[in-house]
DNA sequence: TTATCATATGAACAAACATTCATATGAAAA
DNA sequence: TTTTCATATGAATGTTTGTTCATATGATAA
């Protein structure tokens, strides 16, 4: 027996309060998404403006193919969309949800003492 | 001469309100931490009750080793400590904060319609 | 001291990931 | 239609990361 039956015990009740395994690894996907430098960036250069790929290249300095490759990435995911305007593309913010996410973020970090 | 002027001009601004590269980098280093399954169901686990190893190892269904090392991760980041009692640690959070960014999480992912 | 229990850690390995290079698509201009 | 421009994508590659196995540490009980 590994494990005393006190702390098997209490154990119940943390699992219950426990989101479903589902929901966990729908959360880890998420922030998967904000877990990298170039993705995050890109994300906050996206926050209040409009963007073609060019741009954002530009923007993170990045080559246009990692930068396509991210794009793709966070279209998947519904984190960005874009307008199709002759041959560029302006990305942007799918909803207000990634922005409120970035302005939280950047906020808890500037408030570290 | 990879990009029209007008849009490089229009960067200026956007440059401008972007966090620096170091804060990003930070911004993602903390993102990276609850984006996996095992780490994030840890922290959940964590969010109203103390733990011990062999309680957490239970919970998550991982093996000791593995919990373990899961655990060194979010201490050297500071999202988790632990008081030791005996030949026991009893793991908790390492401060509101973090229990903030679990409890938003979850309510973002309830509010998908 | 020695044995035992709870936890930690180093090394090894496989899987996941970000970037690059080369090339493809697809829209508009010539 | 051919060329050019903006963006996308497949394959290859190096790096990072999570888990396992074996073993170590460190506290208590015997």
């Amino acid at each position: 027996m590994k494990h005393s039956q006190k702390h098997i015990d209490s154990l119940k009740s943390v699992r219950e309060k426990l989101p479903k395994d589902e929901v966990l690894f729908e959360l880890a996907d998420i922030f998967r998404l904000f877990a990298d430098s170039t993705r995050i960036k890109i994300l906050f250069a996206l926050k209040d403006e409009e963007l073609c790929v060019g741009a954002i290249c530009e923007l993170v300095g990045m080559e246009q193919s990692a930068v396509s490759h991210q794009l793709k990435i966070l279209r998947e995911k519904c984190l960005i969309k874009f307008s199709q305007v002759g041959k560029t593309r302006l990305y942007s913010l799918a909803d207000s949800h990634v922005s409120d996410i970035l302005q939280m973020s950047a906020e808890h970090l500037s408030e570290e003492a």
